[in-house]
RNA sequence: GACGCAGAACAGGUGAUCGCGGCUGUCGCAAGACAGGUGAGGAAAGUCCGGGCUUCGCAGGGCAGGAUGCCGGAUAACGUCCGGUGGAGGUGACUCCCAGGCCAGUGCAACAGAAAAUUACCGCUUCGGCCACCGGCCGGAGUAAGGGUGAAAAGGUGGUGUAAGAGACCACCGGCCGUAUGGUAACAUGCGGGCCGUGUAAACCCCAUCCGAAGCAAGACCAAGCAGAAGGGUUAAGGUCUGCCCGACCGUCCUUCAGGUGGGUCGCUUGAUGCGGCCGGUAACGGUCGCACUAGAUAGAUGAUCACCCCGGAGCGCAAGCUCUUAGACAUAACCCGGCUUAUCGUUCUGCCGAACAC
RNA sequence: AGGGCUAUAGCCAAAUGGUAAGGCAGCGGAUUCUGAUUCCGUCAUUUGGAGGUUCGAGUCCUCCUAGCCCUG
């Protein structure tokens, strides 16, 4: 990925939780806060509630592989968590595609 | 043939596009770019055992504690495996079993029952006395066959015997003791004696064997950075060995508050390794020869989309086949091995069984 | 990585291997003109699941399943 970093400490993320704008859908939560660079940065939570191990990496690439696959279209110079909820478990390809459009339309991150 | 029993192997495949972690090569001061090749499992899981490795005051002794528990063997070791013995199940192939010791000691056995371990309620027999028609009552003695209770009642069944009975005696069965034979042994079989305090040690315990502790966040090195203060103990207290004691070593140690770092390299994958042949062994396994190198991430790399084949499901059809649908089960290495346990859609192969079913 | 605890009625929970206490809630009844209070009665067929030891397991042993906690 060219514009894109991951959020890896725990103070990162706690930060975004704090500070941040949240949006919701049912099978994801989305905070993103502005970071002050020209760079984004991707961060994906994934709780045991979700699945045993097979199940949480599994909906941390299909994540990561769409926001991959639509990096271009985002804004730049943002911190964004993404959290699963239980439904995103059995979730395909296309249903987290949809998700991610729906979240990233409602915090106004998606260049028209 | 199907069913069944035992064992072994596999765990969708191929192609295209985009993408990720190591490695190698080329270019580049560097960041990085390009190319090639490589990249999860039978359980990687649970963390239930055992070992390697590393560190610790690396010495040592005892108690406590823990684990194992028929016999023999395999192994680095094991609670694992193999072969036997005994018991249980199945027609059978075969499968299952924490299987030492209550004649060392202590404890427990509710309710019921006379009695739950040196028992006698209802009974049975006989003797004496009294009342007296059959017979009954009281007392003494013998006895444990029968009844009833219970999960379990002092060997069982049948007979001889007797006043009534009793391993008192006899036959068979069971158990114990002694002995002979076979076997390395557990044990089996035979002979003789002879009938003896029930069950529970997954109750405490006894006996035999084994166990130092902690864990790759072990540990070694490099770089960067900081600031100390207060209180307490101080020759018997402390010093990462879970507890206690003895012994030996060190010379300051502990608590609280405050401050700094939280980066990198090694350990890190060549090993009790895998595959194949031959030899020894009933087997587990061992020896030897040849070939192979097959993940090393560090918030943690294997994914997505499409097409075809295969598999599963549904529909049509006598069948061959066609159409639709679904991408599959369980489950993601984190120092490494040997096991155990648990989860699991299925497929294939090998050997074996014969009660019932079909031909 | 190492270690510990819990699971019993809708909720809180007790029980030495021998009849699964008790309280709250619910339901039915009594008392009252009605309600509250009070009193009586009722509610576990699987003690988280599977197997074993035992004459008999909530309890003892083994293996699992959930949930929680501690140390680094």
């Amino acid at each position: 990925m060219i514009f894109t970093e991951s959020l890896r400490k725990n103070q990162q993320f706690q930060i975004c939780y704090k500070n941040g704008k949240s949006y919701g859908s049912k099978l994801f939560v989305m905070y993103v806060l502005e970071n002050g660079t020209d760079r984004n940065r991707i961060g994906i939570s994934v709780s045991k509630k979700v699945g045993n191990s097979i199940v949480r990496h599994r909906v941390k690439r299909l994540v990561l592989e769409n926001y991959r696959l639509q990096e271009k279209m985002f804004n730049s110079g943002l911190d964004i968590v993404v959290i699963a909820r239980p439904g995103a478990a059995t979730a395909s390809f296309v249903e987290v595609e949809r998700a991610l459009m729906f979240l990233g339309n409602g915090l106004n991150i998606i260049k028209k």
